[in-house]
DNA sequence: GACCTGACTCAAC
DNA sequence: AGTTGAGCCAGGT
């Protein structure tokens, strides 16, 4: 279902670049809606989203979280693109 | 209404 | 000090 809502969130996961990653609660808020990072989980991980880069958006607390194609395949996405993770934890600068 | 996911807080090791 | 788990809350599908 393409709700209003999920139209947002794709919209600003769409315009993260390259080796930038955001937390799904910071998504939200850029969406617009600050409260529903929680929704953001949801639609992320469980939409394949071939030209949404979900794979750059983790949780807050810098862990990986889900995704629809498998948490190592998101790593490994975040790695290549500069991303570095320790320990299934992210190590970078990036906005939470 | 049920289930799922993530954020925040606290406690314990 | 760093890591981990559990519980609580909010919203969407």
């Amino acid at each position: 279902m393409r709700s209003n809502f999920q139209k947002k969130v794709f919209n600003v996961v769409k315009k993260i670049p390259e080796g930038k990653v955001l937390s799904y609660k910071k998504v939200a808020e850029l969406a617009g809606l600050p409260l529903s990072w929680r929704a953001v989980g949801n639609i992320l991980n469980k939409n394949e989203d071939k030209r949404i880069p979900c794979h750059r958006v983790v949780r807050a607390d810098r862990k990986i979280g889900g995704y629809n194609k498998g948490e190592r395949i998101k790593t490994y996405l975040l790695k290549k693109e500069g991303i570095i993770f320790k320990n299934g934890k992210i190590t970078s600068r990036f906005t939470k």
